[in-house]
DNA sequence: AAGTGGTCTAGACCACGTC
DNA sequence: ACGTGGTCTAGACCACTTG
């Protein structure tokens, strides 16, 4: 035997089954310790491969009850964020920033359901794409979370790697829509007002307190692309 | 000693020294044997803490060159596409499907890059949350690929859960755009046109066959969220 | 050449959840 | 009660990559 048994091989064993309907959709499989013996493997071999088509919902696993193949697959599509400055570098563009403006101001009421009090910094910027502008940023970041905002001017350096390298966070929410450029974007964005604009928002905390909020708006040809 | 240390455990450990600057963006950190040892666990729950850290973004790992924190954290967001029918009864509302048109045709041009030949199935449907319009799905099917699809007349049951339930796929390439709402479009989503538009695109392959192509598209409103 | 992560093994104990 | 997955261990060999 030149080749072992790894758990990649046993993940692609367990695929071309599905594929072939020996395991049909909702099907019980059999269990950790008899695959492994029929694949001659180490349990924990078996479990790695099991296991991740689990994490990928290719299975359903629960204990006691068994593995069975998902009967409605829940497909999952990973996007990659990157910062703005390395996605634009990655498609091989010069990449510029420019400081809209950055004053604190009472916190806005649309961030009132994410438990914001105190102050926060406003900030709006532009990052460019060989001259052209690429995304727009309007972003708050709460001052009582992160007062060390407060001492920085943001007109080098964008908030977003600022936050980066000075604030960790543990959670995050985004939300993706389509909207209609407001004039203002618009003209911004060097866009037509009332074209679609793709947006993502962005909500950070740390340790459970609110850090900061961002609105990133890209002009709809903007195309986000994942694969699996 | 009540409790082990668990590769949860070491996770947590690690993402502490993180951020109190322990090991700071950039940092060489300690091989996994010397992090077993200081931990007290076996190097294989290291590894596992460090390999899931690895693959959620927060480390770079190399061999020889060791593990870093990394950099500039490329952030991850993962979108679950559950199935419409699924989503729109997730919501508490009732869910409802209408064929617009079905109809086999030459393959259309756009679809070339993706390698399609023969003959495909186009097909347009709509589906409905409460009677409402929720997403205008336009569709093609290889015939080649799956030749089951011309004895389907899809007047029921809709070509995504069929596709599901018939046609496992292995790789799926999804893309998300903003574009204005062409006249059919807003027609069908019942939107003012030239609205803006929150487009899917998807492309579907089974051991490198082209399957199908899809495109997906709601009323700008459609708000897509997830968290980590 | 040598150090680091990548993976496999064989065995063990445990927690959960179904029966 | 008991079967199944969940996890840990201790040891081993290997592959990659850098110095």
């Amino acid at each position: 035997m030149v080749e072992r048994t790894g758990f990649r091989d046993v993940k692609a064993e367990i695929l071309r089954r599905i594929r072939d309907k020996t395991w049909p959709p909702g099907a019980l499989m059999p269990n950790e310790t008899d695959l492994a013996a029929e694949l001659s493997c180490a349990r924990a071999t078996v479990n790695r491969a099991m296991r991740e088509l689990a994490e990928q919902g290719v299975l359903d696993r629960k204990r006691k009850a068994g593995t069975r193949v998902a009967a409605a697959p829940v497909r999952r599509a990973e996007l990659k964020i990157p910062l703005i400055r390395a996605e634009v570098e990655g498609e091989g563009a010069a990449y510029s920033y420019e400081l809209i403006h950055r004053k604190p101001c009472p916190v806005p009421e649309f961030l009132s359901p994410y438990g914001v009090t105190g102050e926060v910094l406003s900030i709006a910027c532009l990052h460019l794409s060989d001259g052209q502008p690429y995304q727009l940023e309007d972003r708050y970041i709460s001052l009582t979370s992160a007062p060390a905002a407060a001492a920085q001017d943001f007109t080098v350096l964008s908030p977003n790697e600022w936050l980066i390298a000075e604030i960790p966070f543990t959670a995050v929410e985004v939300s993706f829509t389509a909207q209609a450029a407001s004039d203002t974007e618009a003209a911004h964005l060097n866009q037509p007002p009332g074209s679609p604009i793709f947006v993502a928002e962005r909500a950070t905390w740390a340790d459970g307190r609110f850090i900061t909020f961002v609105r990133l708006s890209h002009p709809g040809a903007y195309r986000m692309t994942t694969s699996y």
